[in-house]
DNA sequence: CTGAAAGCGCTTACAG
DNA sequence: CTGAAAGCGCTTACAG
């Protein structure tokens, strides 16, 4: 009853290159040389060998092979938190694109704590990954051991860049995601900005809320208050009971994230006011979130599939080509008009 | 400028069980026991090794341990989308599981398709990982493939069960649940409801379906229509939109997600119905979305971390204690009432 | 209690 | 072009 039924059957307990080897007569060098499709072996032998092993449904023991390259095909993430759906997002277009390229993903959370980050390097190290892409959860305090793992194992960041350069970095260009939005507010007539986003632990956080005050006074919008925590829809809430306590809302908020902005605008609406009426809203990230709520958001979408794409093209040219300068690959975003600041 | 600075040191490149058996002045396979705790070995002898691989930075190779062993200590898991911030949570729960288990996480996803999900399962066999925790993606059609799977490899499923059972499962009682919210909504005084949920291809999909008609009937509550598709926000606008076009509300509404409520009480305030002044609204799973979306949602509370817990204590006990019956464990949602449902 | 040796499954010089 | 052998780093019978 338990008993595997006929399509079991394919699914063998490890058929070894021994069996191969023996069932096709010849040595497990030969062997394994066909099916690698190495130089220096004679087009029947690839044949007859291959056939073999399909009929007996043979795959390489990946440990063993590991152990021999020394090299796992196995690449490490961390992520500060798999909740954010953007990370999620980021993961899911990442592990695809590792795929493609015959890896497998080790994941790992931080939860933001630097010394959780630091365990899970050391684990990746530990497990011979070949290679390591991270959101480095502090811009300054995960630098010290990411450049030490840099040193050893190919290395990426990714969303977020540490402070000092100690690797390829892919990411979001938030200059160019910002000056779209501050021109669209400015179009919108808007005169005072306020702003909700990331504080200094990230790169983006940094990056966006520097591009935000400097695009504001380029177009004669006053940023006239600025709260900056994490990117969660708590913190958006948290924003707003800042800015309704300070007793005057701006024409305009510039949130650091889509969960930001949402938690916002649903807090807002707590106590009775209304966006786009009261004031505009836009987000940053782009996503299910910004096409849902209501109102859909104003924000700048990210490339995330780009971003993977390239993350992992860095990450695998690394493990293959070895040294050579850091590369930072800005991803432009796109803007995207939504109902939080269309009157 | 490039190069480790001191702290760097402590990472050094593969120290060997050998070396520190040559520098401890003993043999490897002393130095294997010592280190492993391994009855037959002298207190000093244990004291004396283990001082050395501390000096050494010694970390024995998990791969090698692997092969010699026949086990990975890499645990499996496959999601249907790891978008779905109900299934973030659950990964980010198990893998913090697994850590204090001293495994690691593989994690893939299968984007709802089965034949991914057995593309990953092969993957997983190939990698020798010592368990491994599914979320079908279909109760019927991923039940060929994971039972000859679990008949090879510890398994259990996670928030969905197979149609037929084939492995130990841990999830939400989806009873216990929807009877909160039905008894819930009776005590308001509804009478009639609509339902949103999941459609058949998941477990809970049918079993709140199932649940709900049951639970209104014994309750005088006349379930008028019923939409049943994915777990997304899409998926909730468009079923907003479908009660929508057949002209009345029913006094509540029910949904098999808090992704869906969220996606339906925006639709429908889109088209100016307000929630909960037009009809209530319920969702499932509970989570920052439920708290901080407006009006805050009434719902099912899952026991997440429980559910992580027991997945993680059924699997490693299939591990290490290997047959026996398959285990089905329900747990109890909480209701937590929002404003969705408050007048 | 300790050591020499075998072996996990593979790949790759090294001979032939 | 093909095979015998070494070796990746570990653990565990098997002797002593």
């Amino acid at each position: 009853m338990a008993r595997p039924c006929g399509r079991g059957a394919a699914i063998a307990t490890s058929v070894t290159l021994s069996d191969v080897a023996a069932e096709a007569g010849v040595s497990i060098a030969t062997a394994s040389r066909a099916l690698a499709g190495k130089p220096r072996v004679s087009q029947e032998m690839i044949v007859r060998v291959r056939e073999v092993a399909a009929k007996l449904g043979y795959r390489v023991n990946p440990v063993a092979r590991a152990l021999r390259e020394g090299s796992s095909r196995l690449i490490g993430m961390i992520v500060p938190v798999i909740g954010i759906p953007f990370f999620a997002r980021l993961v899911d277009a990442i592990e695809d694109e590792l795929n493609r390229s015959g890896y497998e993903l080790l994941l790992a959370d931080s939860h933001g704590f630097v010394e959780e980050e630091n365990r899970r390097l050391q684990v990746f190290r530990d497990r011979r990954v070949d290679g390591i892409i991270v959101i480095p959860s502090d811009r300054k305090a995960s630098g010290p051991v990411l450049r030490s793992v840099s040193a050893e194992i190919p290395l990426v960041e990714v969303d977020r860049a540490t402070a000092k350069p100690l690797a390829d970095f892919v990411g979001v260009d938030n200059e160019v995601g910002m000056r779209l939005i501050i021109e669209h507010l400015r179009d919108r007539q808007v005169k005072t900005l306020g702003y909700a986003g990331g504080d200094d632990a990230s790169s983006n956080g940094v990056e966006r809320f520097a591009s935000v005050q400097r695009l504001a006074g380029d177009n004669d919008i006053s940023v006239t208050s600025a709260f900056r925590s994490e990117y969660s829809i708590a913190a958006g809430a948290a924003a707003a009971d800042a800015l309704l306590a300070s007793g005057v809302l701006p024409d305009a908020i510039v949130a650091g994230s889509d969960q930001i902005a949402v938690g916002l605008i649903a807090r807002l609406r707590e106590h009775g006011f209304e966006v786009p009426r009261d004031t505009l809203v836009t987000g940053f990230d782009g996503g299910e979130l910004a096409d849902v709520f209501w109102p859909t958001l104003t924000t700048a979408v990210q490339p995330v599939s780009a971003i993977a794409a390239d993350a992992v093209s860095f990450l695998v040219s690394r493990i293959n080509e070895g040294e050579g300068a850091f590369r930072r690959n800005l991803l432009a975003p796109e803007l995207q008009i939504g109902a939080s600041t269309t009157r």
